[in-house]
DNA sequence: TCAAAAGTGTTATCCTTACACCCATGT
DNA sequence: ACATGGGTGTAAGGATAACACTTTTGA
């Protein structure tokens, strides 16, 4: 259109302040503690660790470390990005970019000054536990007031477009639950208005569900790391990084059970485990539960150097 | 550790301006014309489209898509997010966060004024396309060169560390490439400076490397994009993006095959596409090659809405 | 004593991989 | 005629899902 945007305009229009933006750096750090997953937030339990990202922080992912290493006393090891997105400031002069990031480690001895605590992330979406069979909530609460959500639309498009969001998302008879669309569901509940934070400043609306709310979007940030996480574990090996040094497979599966919120197979858990190569004795037993002695495993760390592998899903031909 | 820290820092310290950044929004939008994966570009190709962003921007997709359509007068379809990064700025007292998405397109009638151009990718990764076996320059120049840096290391760590990482992620022997390693390949020839980036503005280095550079880090900003087209094509249907309404499966292969840098296998490969319901015919038939007239197909468009769908790794147990 | 947990097998089924082959058509 | 591409069939192997069952031990 304008033949002045042969370069790229970032360099030009630099120095014009009239895009001033600030950036945050919010943090999801999961931890699994006898058998429920955790997160460390701070405050009344309503905030996730975050803080601005600033001149002296050498990158985006240091930067997020000493603010969650400030706030909360806990150091973190394996992080990866999570999404970034932009809202509008309050102000409404300036534009806020947070950048999230999803943390796993280990529930530690931390430093007990820091004002921080573990709460179970399920308190924040009760629905999504599914290890007890199917919540009652979801079938006693949440289910009918998405239907009538979905029905008061006046349009035929968007009421037929609504129950078909809501069946793919919710869908249940037990089988056919997806425990990965956990950011769909809380974004559909959140325009139907059925969570506290869509509501908020706002007139009325729904009385919201059962769930603990948090400030500003740092729910849904949370889902987008839930939801993350519980696609990663199929395909990559990061329960580990959730795990003590010797666990023995059942803590393991208990853990997976934890994260994906739903019950897996002994026998075949086991097998998949350990075709895999993904772990090995360590030569000892423990026997913490009742039942027979355990034999304990660590995590072969040498699988991270040799299997940063992907699937191969194209059929390839032979040159 | 402070106690100070109880809320999140980020509201307290909005106004101090301390912490001034400024984001940029870069795309790599591709497109496959004639069997040929193709990145839209700007200037002389030294460089993918990109602008800050502005308080006019109602998000940050919406930002982008204004900009590309700016400098390209190309209109942008699919959109995903594909990292977001932080870089001193030159002059050292603010910080540039880079915002980068990757789009999906068609390469079609497009505004002609406009300064863009579409380049093949392999221009810019000549040794990502394994479609006719394997590349000269990866045995004659890519993997000697990569060979003596990982030597020249004088700790024996760092030299086996080295040479792990080159033979992981260049190790041939046909079967045995892994297609979406396009950023470990591109990051590792980046550290042996054998690429122009890695030298620019420093002095002497290896000479570099064939492949065309790009100004600033956009080259790696397209090696992530294409590797994360290369992984999502196996689990999404978003190839689809990329084909006119109708198609024959051949094209559809050729597409695949131009994205994946390596050919699939025919029988199997229609086998696949069919099995998954993921195309329907249209009834007609074209002969624009030799051969027998090929059927074309469309995508079935609700498949998206259906099988939004991840799989299972799980072994669930019922419960 | 009994229930929880550690283990070991075994089977059917599906998906992937790898072959081999025939037919239609344009050059 | 022949090479290129369209289309069909099928057999072997491995991974997954779904069974059933024994043994050990703490409460």
């Amino acid at each position: 259109m304008q033949d002045k945007t042969i370069q790229p305009t970032s360099q030009a229009q630099r120095n014009n302040q009239s895009h001033a933006v600030s950036a945050d750096l919010i943090a999801v750090v999961i931890a699994v503690t006898d058998g429920e997953p955790r997160v460390l937030t701070i405050g009344e339990a309503q905030a996730l660790p975050s803080g601005p990202f600033e001149l002296g922080h050498r990158s985006l992912q240091s930067g997020l470390r000493a603010w969650v290493e400030r706030q909360t006393g806990h150091p973190l090891g394996y992080i990866e990005q999570l999404y970034t997105f932009a809202d509008r400031d309050r102000t409404g002069d300036e534009r806020v970019i947070s950048i999230s990031y999803l943390g796993l480690t280990r529930e530690e001895q931390a430093d007990r000054s820091a004002a921080h605590s573990w709460r179970g992330w399920y308190d924040y979406f009760p629905w999504e536990d599914h290890r007890a069979g199917v919540p009652s909530i979801l079938r006693d609460i949440l289910v009918p007031r998405l239907s009538a959500w979905a029905d008061e639309a006046e349009d035929l498009g968007v009421r037929r477009d609504r129950r078909q969001r809501v069946a793919y998302a919710f869908d249940l008879d037990d089988r056919d639950w997806n425990e990965e669309l956990v950011l769909q569901r809380y974004e559909l509940l959140y325009e139907a208005t059925l969570v506290a934070e869509a509501t908020r400043g706002r007139d009325g609306g729904s009385p919201s569900v059962p769930g603990r709310p948090m400030i500003a979007d740092h729910r849904r940030i949370l889902a987008t790391g839930i939801a993350r996480l519980r696609t990663k574990i199929k395909y990559r090996p990061v329960v580990f990084e959730l795990m003590p040094p010797a666990f023995t497979l059942l803590q393991l599966q208990r853990t997976v059970e934890a994260l994906a919120g739903r019950l897996v197979h002994k026998q075949n858990f086991r097998r998949l485990i350990e075709q895999q190569d993904l772990v090995e004795e360590t030569g000892e037993t423990v026997s913490e539960t009742r039942g027979p002695p355990a034999k304990r495993f660590r995590f072969r760390q040498t699988v991270l150097a040799e299997r940063t592998v992907a699937g191969t899903k194209l059929p390839l031909s032979r040159a």
